[in-house]
DNA sequence: CTTGCAACTATGATTTTCATAGCCAACATA
DNA sequence: TATGTTGGCTATGAAAATCATAGTTGCAAG
């Protein structure tokens, strides 16, 4: 995507889509959100070769969604977290979220995340507003709990991921 | 994308991810939203190549998200409509949308669509209350006003179109 | 001086996408 | 009868992106 077509149009779905309409580049902001700040921890939950994640890293970073920091300096290694304006994507995650689980699921299957909105205490739901008490949703208003399956899974591909290096 | 990359994880934002997770599938669903029904519109106003549009509506279809509505008998024509899965969807665009007016663009630019909230009768703003009234938006509740200079932009794509066949 | 770790880069085959052109079945107009 | 138009696509070949697999770098510890 260059910058002349995200210039190219008045409409600010085409524009977000030619920075992040991308399977990788929406998983790597999954993954960020999760917190799974490093190079492989990403590349080993998304499943994405090491140059699908560079590249999509590279062009995040350029477009200040994503900033690189160093965090040990010999040898150099880097983590990567969410900018501001990286921060500002999750309400189209929860969206994201809310919509495969509502139509991408078979009902005994279970919530791969249930957050607890921590203002009421009370478990948030899937909308943008706590389904129980009301109040529109912030991601620092959250605590997060993996569903066992879905943490089994993300252990299992984090094991795999070593066992193949 | 198959069906096994989507039953391959419990996660349901790579889940959503595999159905819609593709620039042109995006598109072609904003365009849908704003009514645009037929494959010539969608086509002119995504600046896909059929094979592009064709292809992604296809598997839109395949996924119960659109359905193919006969509206002329002879000559034989379609449409394109959102199904109940397909209108759903309406959230994660209007976060798209929401990101990308505020962090995609200067100021100068404005905004390409106001919505008005028709409950309450004031503009709706970007998020997913009501920022007059401060209730919980859906879609049947909003009007939209395309703003003149995106409007003559739909205009123009829509003539360069036609002047190309 | 070899092993291990983390973050990548390189390579070549395969798959997608793009630009351009064309097809086909009704009609409509001349 | 001929000629054109409309709408919904298909066909073709070149260009670009993606994938699987393997390798490199930089450093520290044993």
């Amino acid at each position: 995507m260059d910058k002349e077509s995200v210039l190219d149009t008045l409409c600010p779905v085409a524009r977000s889509e030619a920075v992040v309409g991308d399977r990788w580049t929406v998983l790597i902001l999954r993954e960020l959100f999760m917190r799974s700040y490093r190079f492989e921890e990403i590349q080993a939950q998304t499943g994405g070769t090491p140059q699908m994640i560079a590249s999509r890293l590279k062009s995040l970073e350029a477009e200040g969604i994503v900033e690189r920091r160093r965090y040990s300096e010999r040898p150099p290694r880097y983590e990567y977290h969410l900018t501001e304006k990286g921060e500002a994507f999750y309400p189209v995650i929860l969206a994201l979220r809310a919509w495969g689980e509502t139509w991408m699921k078979s009902p005994d299957e279970g919530r791969a995340v249930q957050y607890t909105h921590l203002t009421c205490g009370k478990p948030a739901g899937l909308g943008p507003v706590c389904e129980s008490c009301g109040k529109p949703i912030s991601r620092e208003d959250l605590s997060a709990a993996l569903n066992s399956a879905y943490q089994r899974e993300r252990d299992e591909r984090w094991e795999a991921f070593k066992r193949s290096r």
